[in-house]
DNA sequence: ATGTCACGTTGAACGTGA
């Protein structure tokens, strides 16, 4: 079992490359972030054909996660990160696919920091340390995927000195992400890979692909049941590199 | 500070978030 998480940017103007790599790749499992489209615009009947059945939740302009399985429609559990009901953006979705319990989530980016925006996302690091422990008390088999926003350590940024003032990696964000780690999941990624440099964000700006000036913040947690299962786990770096590509490659994980 | 994208309000630029 393949599952991914792709930070997609524009769902409706990455159509191509997600489908491309769909066909590529032949994934069981695709969490995907950044939709940018309400609800409405989701372009379901392109993803059917490409033999995946979805949930999603839109929003528009900004944020949107969704879930597709191949040859399935997830069984949507939750569409909302509990502990907040003011909180209207569109950024957590979980579903169950094949006996897993997936979790899609959108963190969010927290720039400028400090400020209010800095403030949400460790609001938000708090609700989903609460809903990640309740999760893990389950003892079902969950994935808790998606775009992170945060590098976890020197080793996951290009040049960690620039990076220092950012809200991708000051230490309260760090910390956070460590403190979800440490409830008992492991970052798929790292394990398998535990010394290598490996990215999965790559700006828009300044050739920083052909540099490879990257961070990686798309991760994917395992609860134990999963983390036992757990075979390989890569980034599809080369998607990065096609026409009209998101900013972020495809980072997934197979399972035995 | 800068740089590059997508999306939206609009009707060719500009604001916003990233």
């Amino acid at each position: 079992m393949k599952v991914a998480t792709y930070n997609v940017n524009g769902v409706n103007g990455r159509l191509p490359v997600l489908l491309r790599w769909l066909e590529e790749a032949q994934p069981d499992v695709v969490c995907l972030q950044e939709l940018k489209a309400p609800v409405e615009r989701f372009p379901l009947l392109a993803i059917e054909q490409a033999g995946y059945g979805a949930i999603w939740q839109g929003q528009k302009s900004w944020n949107g996660v969704a879930i597709l399985a191949r040859g399935a429609t997830p069984i949507e559990t939750r569409r909302r990160l509990p502990g907040d009901e003011l909180d209207l953006h569109s950024r957590y979705l979980e579903a169950a696919v094949d006996g897993i319990l997936i979790a899609c989530l959108y963190l969010p980016n927290g720039n400028p920091a400090p400020g209010p925006k800095f403030d949400y996302k460790l609001e938000w690091f708090e609700r989903l340390i609460a809903h990640g422990q309740g999760l893990l008390d389950s003892d079902l088999p969950v994935i808790m995927a998606g775009d992170y926003n945060v590098m976890p350590t020197d080793l996951d940024v290009y040049k960690p000195e620039r990076w220092l003032g950012d809200a991708l990696f000051r230490p309260e964000v760090r910390e956070a992400y460590r403190r979800v780690v440490d409830q008992g999941w492991t970052d798929a990624l790292r394990s398998i890979h535990p010394d290598e440099r490996i990215y999965t964000f790559w700006d828009y700006f300044r050739n920083v692909y052909g540099r490879d000036a990257g961070l990686r913040i798309d991760h994917l947690l395992l609860a134990p049941a999963v983390a036992k299962q757990l075979a390989s786990a890569g980034v599809d770096r080369h998607v990065r590199g096609w026409d009209k590509s998101s900013d972020h490659a495809l980072t997934w994980i197979v399972l035995k």
